[in-house]
RNA sequence: GGCCCCAUCGACUAGUGGUUAGGUCAUCACCCUUUCAAGGUGGUAGCACGGGUUCGAAUCCCGUUGGGGUCACCA
């Protein structure tokens, strides 16, 4: 057999946001077929109309996109194997279940839900497995139903849905690429409903057809798939195709180890990408939760190239991963500190143009939303902050005059002489030339040794009227990029402040 | 409940018969230090249990327990 190009595909439904779990499926599927120079497609299976959520497919896309995952064909891309929307391939599935009705591998099922429902309550009772009791598998494929009754059924053009027929007591094998062998007894499987009575295929019928006709070789998937996986093989089996290769991803988990899910935290992607994770760690992240390069390897920081470039399906785990957001918080932060502050800049900026929409400043606008200024507050905050938002919201004092003092710090920080020391050495911060950090630094000290004073004396108190907090960066480097009239100006609105509240 | 999957520190994991069971996050202590971070050093902490196989099991087999998934005209 010649080597086929890899083909794999994610494949949602558009019925919401994307859920960090289907990130890390479709991530798994876009790396592998990369690694593997084959192609990633995303196919929407939107054969629910009744969930079917407005604007869900774009955001789906835009937000694999905003995470580096690019398909090579979709609905927005376009290619060769269209349509990659279900909705509108409805005419393929019908001629692929009529070919299934022909071939006795599928049946008319006219019971109604109540019906069903009801069958399901007396097995219950009688304590069998709830289970299709066939009412309408026709005499002709071992059934009870005479093909007069169906016939009937269909001139009064009652409802019906399309049934398979599931083999009695055959087992169905595969070979999953992560679990190894699998194994199933027809007996527990049910006659699984292949057109819905609107017309519509289910999941497993439309994913199969469209999963060989989209000419995949590997479906890589959630685990909660693994259970229908014989249904999926006996329709390769009935239409005579190979199946492709099969890889069930390990399940995302609450901290609580169950399937991840709202209410435990945030499941969307979209809600991670509000609170300000990048993608380069959102990416990261996900991608090492279930799969490592493994062979003693201590990396812990991927970029998409390098994941590309290493990853490989023998390496992915078994066993379930809790979604732990104090290693996401981690990685963030060591994104933040070697990315280039140009890039900072850009995210940043809108941060602040709308910070500076709501609130007045007194420093310059032109000057601290310039690069330059920009650059210096990104280095003496970026090892302090979790995200980039922080490097405006974390030092609003950078860009904002402090609203209040830290209490406690205050408490802390201030003795009786406080006050007339910070206006004597106010003078001399006036006059100082040039005002950097290291004049004010040796300003301070040849401030404070004659009067056998400590440096912290003046330290601290400067930190607090300067920036309203007691903590933050290097304190002369910080009044340095604060500029001398605002430094002044908070010095002299602070003293008067804090005397009055003694 | 039936079926299926899974099982190494609190979390993510390395480990494929012989290791003082390694790394990262978190946590604790110390160092650095004007604060907060960052960084450095060190510590606490793990093979679910019971049987086998073997000279030798975290590693292989069986069972138990535990956890999870799934049993729709949802995906």
């Amino acid at each position: 057999m010649v080597a086929q190009r890899v083909r794999t595909r994610f494949a949602p439904s558009p019925t919401g946001y994307l859920h960090v779990g289907g990130l890390r499926t479709a991530l798994y599927n876009y790396l592998f077929a990369k690694k593997m120079k084959g192609d990633f497609i995303i196919r929407i299976e939107d054969t629910d109309q009744s969930r079917k959520v407005e604007d869900a497919q774009q955001n789906l896309i835009k937000t694999l996109e905003w995470a580096g995952i690019i398909a090579d064909e979709s609905p927005e891309h376009g290619g060769s194997f269209g349509s990659y929307v279900q909705s509108e391939r409805l005419h393929i599935y019908r001629e692929y279940c009529d070919r299934l009705l022909e071939d006795k591998h599928a049946y008319y099922c006219f019971s109604t839900s109540e019906e069903l429902e009801e069958n399901r309550q007396l097995q219950l009772k009688q304590g069998f497995q709830p289970k299709y009791n066939r009412k309408w598998l026709p005499e002709e494929m071992g059934g009870a139903m005479p093909s007069s009754e169906i016939r009937k059924k269909m001139e009064a053009g009652s409802p019906y849905v399309v049934r398979m027929k599931v083999p009695d007591y055959i087992s169905v094998w595969f070979e999953d690429m992560i679990r190894g062998p699998v194994e199933f007894d027809s007996s527990t499987i049910d006659d699984q409903v292949l057109m819905k009575s609107d017309g519509f295929p289910t999941y497993h019928f439309a994913s199969v057809i469209d999963d060989h006709l989209m000419e995949f070789t590997h479906i890589i998937r959630g685990e909660e798939w693994l259970p229908s996986m014989p249904k999926h093989l006996l329709l390769y089996e009935f239409f005579g195709w190979e199946p492709p290769r099969f890889a069930h991803l390990p399940l995302l988990l609450n901290p609580d180890r169950s399937k991840l899910s709202k209410r435990q935290g945030d499941v969307a992607v979209e809600d991670y990408i509000r609170k300000g994770y990048s993608c380069d760690a959102i990416v990261n992240f996900v991608a090492m939760l279930g799969w490592n390069e493994g062979e003693g390897t201590e990396q812990e920081v991927y970029a998409l190239q390098e994941l590309i470039d290493k990853f490989s399906l023998e390496r992915v785990g078994k066993a379930g991963a809790v979604f732990n957001v104090e290693k996401l918080n981690w990685l963030e932060k060591q994104y933040i500190k070697h990315r280039p502050s140009a890039d900072i800049i850009n995210t940043i900026r809108p941060v602040l143009a709308a910070e500076l929409a709501k609130r007045e400043t007194l420093l310059s606008v032109d000057v601290i939303t310039g690069d330059h200024y920009l650059e210096q507050v990104i280095e003496l905050m970026r090892e302090r902050v979790g995200f980039e938002h922080e490097f405006v919201t974390f030092s609003s004092y950078f860009f904002f005059e402090p609203e209040s003092y830290e209490e406690e710090a205050v408490k802390k920080r201030w003795i009786p002489e406080t006050n007339d020391l910070l206006r004597e050495f106010t003078a001399e911060l006036e006059v100082l030339e040039p005002f950097t950090a290291e004049t004010i630094e040796s300003a301070l000290k040849a401030f404070v040794a004659p009067k056998g004073l400590k440096a912290a004396v003046l330290i601290h108190p400067l930190r607090i009227l300067a920036s309203g907090v007691s903590f933050g960066p290097s304190l002369y480097h910080m009044l340095e990029v604060l500029g001398r009239e605002a430094v002044l100006r908070r010095i002299t609105k602070g003293i008067d402040l804090i005397s009055v509240a003694e």
